[in-house]
Formats: C-alpha cells, sequence, structure tokens
DNA sequence: AAGATTTACGTAGTAAATTTTCAAAACATT
DNA sequence: AATGTTTTGAAAATTTACTACGTAAATCTT
C-alpha cells in the first residue's frame, strides 16, 4: 500500500522529501487529519517541498496524495502503523478491540474449508429438525443460529443447559442434525450429548478447535483453530469467528433451498414489525 | 457505513440538504474526486448548504466528510470486487460473508468516537445496577452483553421481551444504568422503555443507528452506522459490529476497575471450568 | 580549484477552495 | 394576517494549496 511505496521510494527522494517521508511514516494518522502547513511544520520544510514529494510519489498533489493515504490507513492492518499508546483510553481500546477482531475474521477467511462448509449444508438441507447445543458463550452462538435457522422453516432449538440438551440428544433419530458448538471442545457434557445424537443416528456437525475430544465425535467437523488468548481481558474475538460460521450455514441453507424460501423470510420479518407496532399500541 | 447513515439520515434533512444527500448517494466515488463547488452544482444548492449537510451528519466540515467517505468507499469496493464466481458455493460463501463482515468491522473502528464511548464508560462504572434491553437479533446481543458484564460483580439483566423490559425500566431508579441495543433504533417499545427509564432517573446507553428515534432518547449515544440490507440472504453483520462494541464497553470497564477485578475475573473462569467437570461426573 | 550548470529549497505572492456572516425567503404558529 | 422560527444563498472573510521566482547548495567542467 501506499506507505510501503514511500518506504520503497525513500532512497530515490531529496533530502528535504526525505524529511517529509519519515514525517508521514512516523504518523500517518496524524498526518490524514493536518493539512500541508502542519506536516510542513513537522517535518520542518516549506510547503511547496511537500507538494513536489507528492509529485514524486505520483500524486497531483497534496490533495490526492492525502485522500489516497487516508484511504490506505482505512484498510490497513490493525495497530501496525498506529502509534503505540493513545492518551485516550477508550480511542485506544476501539482501536485495539476491533482490531484485533479484524484479525481473528481475516485469519479465519484464510483458514476455513469449503469442504466441510459444502458437507455440512448437505446435511442440514436434509435434516427434518436442526437442534443448537452450546454452553456458556457458546450457548449465545447457538442461540443465534437458532434465531437465524429458525426462520427458515425447519424445526430449529438451541438448547444452552448440558441437562437438557443431554435428554434432548437421547431423542433424535435418523435425519435430524445436531450443530454442537464449543470454543474449547472438551465439555464433557457436550460430548455426552454429542454422542447420544450419533447413536440416535442423527448427523452432528461440530464447532470446535480441531483434535478435541469434542472435535473426534463429528460426522462432519468444521474446525475452529483460532489463538485461545488466555489473558481474561482480552475479548473473546473467536466468538465473532463461531458467528461468522453459522452466518456462512444459514446463507448457505437459505440459497440451497431456493427463492420461495427468501420470500418465507421476508413475510417473517414483516410479520415482526407489524407485531412490533401493534404491541406497543396493546401497551400504549 | 457512511452512506447508510446517511440513508437513514435522510428524513432528518431539510429539502437542500436532502438534495445533497441524493447527489451523494447517487455516485459516490464522483463526489470523492468533487470539490464542494462542483457537489453544489450538482446537488443544486448553494456552498454553504454543503456545508451545513456535512455537519448536520456529524463531521466537522466537508474536508472531515469527504475523507470519511473515501475512507468509507475504499472499504466497501475490496468485498465487491473480490474474485468473480467460483464454482465452489461453499467457497465462495466463506470468502464473501467473511469478506463483509471484516468490512463492517473496519469500518466501525474507523468511525467509532472515542467521546461516547468515554461517557458510556463513566456511566456505567458508576452505575449501581446495569440492564440491557433488546428485541429480536438485538436480544441475543443483550444476552451476550449480560453474559459479559455478569462476571464484573455489578448486578445485570438482559431483557428480550418487550413487555418484560417495559416493567423492569418502570423500576429504574438513579445510579442504574440501562443498555438499549436496536438494529432499526425504531421499536416503540424499547422506546417507550427507555422513556420510562430516564423518567425513573435512569442513564440509558443507547446502541443504535444515529438520527433514529430511540437514538434521540439516549443519554449517550454510541452510534452505529452500518448498511442495513433488506435482502434477507445478506448476513445481518451489524450484528457483528455491536458485539464488538459490547466487547469495548466490557473490556473498558474492566481496565477502569483496575486489577483487583482482573483477578475476580480469572477466578470466575476457572470456577466455570471446574464446574463442567464436576458436572460431567454428575451426570454420567 | 574557480567558474558554470544543474538541482534543491524556501520566500512571498497568487489562486482556489472552504467557511462565516448576514439578510432574504420559506415555513410554521398563533 | 402577524409573528417567530427555520432554511437558504450571496457575498465577504478566511483558510488552504499551489506557483513563480530567486537564492543557496551540490555537481560538473575545464
Amino acid at each position: 500500500m501506499l506507505l510501503d511505496s514511500i518506504r520503497t521510494q525513500l532512497d530515490s527522494l531529496s533530502k528535504s522529501e526525505r524529511k517529509v517521508a519519515l514525517s508521514v511514516l512516523d504518523n500517518p494518522s496524524r498526518t490524514v487529519n493536518e493539512n500541508i502547513t502542519c506536516l510542513a511544520k513537522h517535518a520542518q520544510v516549506s510547503e511547496p517541498t511537500v507538494v513536489r514529494f507528492c509529485r514524486t510519489l505520483g500524486y497531483d498533489g497534496w490533495h490526492e496524495f492525502k485522500l489516497k493515504l487516508a484511504q490506505g490507513l482505512a484498510l490497513a492492518l490493525p495497530g501496525l502503523n498506529e502509534q503505540p499508546t493513545q492518551d485516550d483510553l477508550a480511542a485506544d481500546l476501539v482501536n485495539k478491540i476491533c482490531s484485533r477482531s479484524i484479525n481473528t475474521l481475516l485469519d479465519l477467511r484464510n483458514n476455513l474449508q469449503a469442504e466441510p462448509i459444502q458437507q455440512a449444508l448437505d446435511i442440514l438441507s436434509r435434516a427434518s429438525k436442526i437442534e443448537f447445543y452450546g454452553q456458556g458463550t457458546s450457548g449465545i452462538v447457538a442461540a443465534d443460529a437458532q434465531h437465524k435457522f429458525f426462520r427458515s422453516g425447519v424445526p430449529t432449538v438451541a438448547y444452552a443447559d448440558p441437562a437438557i440438551h443431554s435428554i434432548a440428544a437421547a431423542l433424535l433419530r435418523t435425519g435430524d442434525a445436531v450443530v454442537a458448538i464449543s470454543q474449547r471442545g472438551n465439555s464433557p457434557a457436550l460430548v455426552r450429548s454429542v454422542k447420544l445424537a450419533r447413536r440416535g443416528g442423527a448427523d452432528v456437525i461440530v464447532l470446535a478447535p480441531s483434535g478435541t475430544p469434542l472435535a473426534e465425535m463429528a460426522t462432519v467437523l468444521i474446525p475452529i483453530d483460532l489463538i485461545f488468548n488466555t489473558d481474561p481481558y482480552t475479548p473473546i474475538s473467536a466468538r465473532l469467528a463461531y458467528l461468522v460460521v453459522i452466518d456462512v450455514l444459514a446463507v448457505g441453507l437459505a440459497l440451497q433451498r431456493g427463492p420461495e424460501f427468501r420470500k418465507k423470510m421476508q413475510n417473517a420479518q414483516k410479520a415482526l414489525q407489524e407485531f412490533d407496532l401493534q404491541f406497543d399500541s396493546f401497551i400504549g
């Protein structure tokens, strides 16, 4: 990106232009918010030098350069270029947590295999009933999944309580599907439920790190291998990865079901909206 | 992203400002390369009107608006420019949905203001009780929030049912805090509950698109202006943005509480893990 | 090594673009 | 219809980016 191109051309710049380049590289995001006068002052050169610098790099002038830089920064990866510590706790937080989350998803995009997704979709589209199991944080992912799949017309349930899903799993039979979600992949209760479900003939799609006990039990494993940071401050951005995988499955299923499903879903949305209004007048 | 924030606020704009908005929406990438005079001409309004339009949207002026627009476009394009169509449905899905989600978060990182976050943290750290309200998809976000804040020691609850949170809201008083979460920002039931909460003296932090009725009611508004795509196939990646904002608040609160809180949280995690094991042997 | 030539840079002025001011016009309110 | 409020554009003021030009430094010639 632009910053790299500056770095490469650093040698071919004149002394003063290099000052400008270094000033930009030193703090790109500040540069974006400055005007040409400020940048000139920071770099300790005159304004025309800045303009010449922009032209040397191939841009029309300061305006175009600044615009391109801003766009580059928007895409740039996290804190790599950012200033290390801002005084502002909040700004720093926003930056760090967003960046970490973005990295998680970038990682997911690079590593998520299409094949198990396809297999999972095959199972789900044939399933007469879909149950989502997850405990703790994964319970919320399960609820989210249920919420998404629910509108598709297939009977779906989400269980977050180990006692309950153990019982539910025992009642499953061939043609039913379970999606078991776990971030650690070692919850004994969940493993047990999956075992029960498979014994009854149901297919089990597992969302968990590979190599875990739960992963071993899967009909189809969708491995989610991310850095598990033990620092409790770290937002468990892994959860985002799980949610995105659920999105992929939900959208994939919808696509496989064709357009009449699309219509159903739209109607459901409309119904909700109307209900909202009715409900309010009812209370009011 | 920015264009969507324009779309949502379209109604609250004056006649001439709306002309500007439409002109921008009509051809965003042209706008980025124009100066204020050209845009004014295209929109058939005067230049000051364009400036006022930028300010109404919350920007400092034309320069900042243009910069943010450019950044937004830089983010929006990549996803669309991705490899056109792979034979493989699943691979294509994974790629598209991940990319879209990543874009959402990149956008969030660029536009989430630190100031309201800081204000929200101030309120939350003083609160004697925190309630999370959200309906539908946002109900899950609320549950997630509760799940995160719950371990912090402050009493927290999440309500997803309009009837219930209306009642709960009426019982709040000064020193309590509500976090109201809504992707559309126009649920009458939620607006009502927020109104009740504020009447009782509670502070209300709103996570919603700016310019919506709910946003108007906030003590502190954390505006989340992202694509609200009505196509039901589109994964509602906005939800991810909400979750990340929740993460930011949760981590921020933890940081403000200092190290003894950190310890508590670690213990809680350990306790959970042990419980898991005990529980299994109990069932087994 | 001293002058000639090229290149690099800044001062100061100019042009352009953005913003502020202010008064007129449109709109709503009573 | 009279009043106050909001919205709007013309023109002035300000800020910002760029150009022309001249001087200083560096490089090349002889």
